[in-house]
DNA sequence: AGCACGCCGACT
DNA sequence: GTCGGCGTGCTC
């Protein structure tokens, strides 16, 4: 009579490969089953091909469309619990959704180190502990006054400290090492354990009263806890959405909740993850691009467990299981880094709204300036429409004042005008913050005798000009030259720097405003990796000075003491030919005029273009970003454009200009010739070269499928990956499936 | 994507 | 004679 009832073990186990190929594999179980029998989820080592990869488990099964003495076994397991089941959800439904493989999806979603196959449960974390009490006298101690000082330190702490801690307070492992050489203190390992989190003292400081506004749209979102509930909190900038989303963290934490922020990438700097983690008294786990692998996998495995209620991070952050999900908040929810450019493109807002459906959980998408989609969802009534009006401060936002560039003479890039006005702000004790999205000395060197322009000759683009240091760069690859002193095609020395970037305008202002500091901040002012924050913490000091960046100055920075901001050139963004670029742009300008006048005093954004009577520009001045995106709304809808129409965009890159072309060509007329049966509400447009073409000497073209139908959209991209893997012509071709591309560039 | 096999060019 | 270029084929 056999004791155990557990059911036979499957002959088949149905593998995710770390591989582009879009479908699964499938093993044999290994002799030795884990102890609760093959469950999806679990991560397996497999031989594949040559090698040995790790797996996940996707399926048990009896059969296999592959001849069954053929498959392998597996090698072994690795977990004998599953990887938690939303995270499965979550990579199964985005690589459907993106149409990419699943094996890839789901490697991408793990930490580095459970890709390694490192084992998740059982892990330990390190504690030190002091085994006496420090003697001044103590001959161990005579010549190691830090090492007394860390004894003294452990001292305190009697159930023993973690090494993160003790490492944060200055302390080097060498010196524990050492201590415990001496015999003066342990180390021991403890188990990590799933204990709940205490929730009666949740709060470290109190909540800030809300007024009217924030008061109403957290009762709003308060109204449905338990149920998928999307709102878009629309505030504009300083009208306290982080208030209101630190009060629904609470609630949700007070209900034994887990809740989830996502925020830009360069939102999370160390001031917001300060006001969050100074608020609460539970675990703040910040997701960030500074982690090693083991602090990785240790907040992973503390969000996992749901020993840590509160996670924020950046757009990976999404793929974090959750065990007891409570709300999700995506704050800027309009920003471009959501989306990811490579590889898998997937888009961290969207999944958000996808996993807070799942879990049935409210969803927050926060923005003073939300992205076409969110708001004509928001229109449509598919999302609550929650609006904050009210700045804390009590001035009106700056107003943009759009200044005629034409026919006046330019000095770094700015014209008399705005020259006065830096002069007028800093005389007054302000501070002055002058934005332009370019960095280096000047966009391109041209030749003033025949009219040569310094191209680089992997792309299609003009090399940048740099001073700091010396050099001609291309920013679309890696290409560098040094700076020629004669013209290359007709000898003359007449070479000028055409227009201007960062590096010149804060040269020119620098000569123009010699008494006051100019600090430049842009990716290569800011390479070190304290330089920004030491930066912003001199400006908050309140001194006049000039501030000079790009886009990295325009988000989420508080500048209290900035009340004058120069848009040098309105007009790059504004007229690139990508469909979203009048979004972009509008937004960033939002953005940028919000960094003036937050404290005190009212501010004052002088943007200078040549087209002061553009309509769109005009709205934008004159009514605001809501006024000009109702405008840009009606245009997406008479063109069929997202939000109206869902595009994928299929990219294609080869050296061989020909190869990519005539791939493309096949690849559409098989894809049409599917349409006309399958799919007649889909349309394929191209192939056609993708813009700036020629990239690091590789030729990029592209496809375009669009429809009012996300189903047949999405027929046709399984139709035309599917094609893709089978056909041979692919293989010499990269490609790549963009859906809901965020530009087609 | 990896990784190996295979078949032709310029080198110690 | 071989080191190595990348075309082609395969991964349960």
């Amino acid at each position: 009579m056999p004791e155990s009832l557990s059911p036979p073990p499957p002959r088949v186990l149905r593998v995710a490969v770390p591989t582009p190929l879009r479908r699964l594999f499938d093993y044999r179980p290994c002799r030795e089953a884990p102890a609760g029998g093959w469950l999806p989820g679990m991560r397996v080592r497999v031989p594949f091909g040559r090698r040995q990869v790790v797996g996940v488990v996707v399926e048990c099964s009896d059969r296999s469309d592959f001849p069954l003495e053929q498959l392998k076994p597996v090698d072994t397991w690795l977990d004998a619990e599953p990887l938690p089941e939303d995270w499965l959800w979550l990579c199964r439904f985005t690589a459907r959704y993106y149409q990419h493989s699943l094996g890839d999806t789901l490697h991408q979603a793990m930490p580095v180190l459970l890709r390694q196959g490192r084992p998740l449960a059982g892990r330990m974390r390190e504690r030190w502990q002091a085994l006496v009490t420090p003697d001044a006298d103590d001959p161990r101690l005579k010549r190691a006054p830090r090492q007394a000082e860390l004894l003294a330190m452990l001292r305190q702490h009697p159930h023993g400290l973690p090494t993160q801690a003790i490492v944060a307070q200055g302390y080097s492992r060498e010196q524990l090492a050492t201590l415990v050489e001496k015999r003066l203190a342990v180390r021991e390992e403890i188990p990590l354990t799933a204990a709940e989190p205490a929730t009666e003292q949740l709060l470290a400081e109190p909540a800030l009263p809300l007024n009217r506004e924030q008061a109403q749209a957290l009762a709003a979102v308060h109204e449905r806890l338990d149920a998928f509930h999307p709102c878009l909190l629309h505030g504009v900038t300083g009208s306290g959405k982080t208030e209101v989303y630190l009060q629904l963290i609470e609630a949700v934490v007070a209900r034994g909740r887990q809740a989830l922020l996502l925020v830009p990438e360069i939102g999370l700097t160390p001031q917001t993850l300060a006001r969050f983690r100074s608020r609460f008294r539970v675990p703040v786990v910040a997701l960030h691009s500074g982690l090693t692998d083991n602090e990785r996998l240790d907040a992973w495995e503390a969000v996992a467990s749901g020993r840590a209620p509160i996670v924020i991070g950046t757009r990976s952050a999404i793929f974090t299981p959750l065990a007891r999900p409570g709300a999700i908040i995506v704050d800027e929810e309009h920003d471009g880094s959501f989306k990811q450019q490579e590889g898998l493109r997937y888009h961290a807002r969207d999944l958000a709204v996808a996993r807070a459906k799942h879990h049935g959980i409210p969803l927050v998408l926060g923005s003073a300036t939300p992205s076409l989609e969110s708001l004509y969802h928001a229109e449509r009534g598919n999302y609550r429409h929650l609006r904050l009006t009210r700045r804390a401060s009590r001035h009106a936002p700056a107003r943009l004042e759009l200044i005629d560039l034409r026919g006046r003479p330019r000095q770094g890039g700015l014209i008399p005008p705005a020259i006065e006005a830096i002069r007028t702000t800093l005389a007054a004790g302000h501070q002055v913050l002058v934005f332009i999205n370019r960095r280096g000395f000047a966009p391109t060197l041209a030749c003033h005798a025949c009219g040569w322009l310094a191209d680089c000759d992997s792309c299609d683009a003009r090399m940048t000009l740099h001073r700091q240091p010396p050099m001609l760069a291309c920013h679309h690859c890696d290409k560098r030259r040094p700076v020629p002193d004669a013209c290359p095609d007709c000898g003359s020395a007449d070479l000028r720097p055409l227009g201007s970037g960062t590096e010149r305008t804060e040269e020119t202002l620098a000569t123009l405003f010699p008494k006051v500091p100019v600090h430049r901040i842009d990716r290569d002012s800011t390479r070190r990796r304290d330089a920004f924050e030491r930066t912003l913490a001199e400006v908050r000091r309140g001194e006049p000075c000039l501030l000079v960046g790009t886009q990295m100055l325009a988000k989420g920075h508080h500048l209290p003491h900035v009340t004058l901001v120069i848009v040098v050139n309105a007009d790059a963004g504004l007229y690139a030919s990508d469909f979203r670029a009048l979004e972009h742009s509008a937004q960033l300008l939002v953005q940028v005029a919000g960094r003036a006048g937050r404290a005190s005093h009212p501010g004052r954004v002088l943007v200078q273009t040549l087209h002061t009577d553009d309509p769109h520009l005009r709205l934008l001045a004159e009514h605001g970003y809501d006024a000009l995106a109702t405008q840009l709304l009606a245009e997406r809808r008479a063109a069929a454009l997202p939000p109206f129409r869902f595009l994928a965009l299929l990219r294609l890159e080869s050296p061989r200009e020909e190869a990519a072309a005539a791939l493309g060509r096949e690849a559409a007329a098989v894809l049409r010739d599917w349409l006309t049966a399958h799919a007649p509400d889909v349309s394929c447009l191209g192939p056609v070269p993708a813009p700036m073409e020629r990239r690091q000497n590789r030729y990029h073209m592209q496809l375009m499928l669009s429809g009012s139908r996300r189903s047949q959209l999405h027929a046709a991209c399984a139709r035309l990956t599917a094609w893709l893997e089978a056909s041979p012509e692919a293989r010499r071709v990269r490609w790549s499936l963009d859906v809901d591309p965020q530009t087609l560039g």
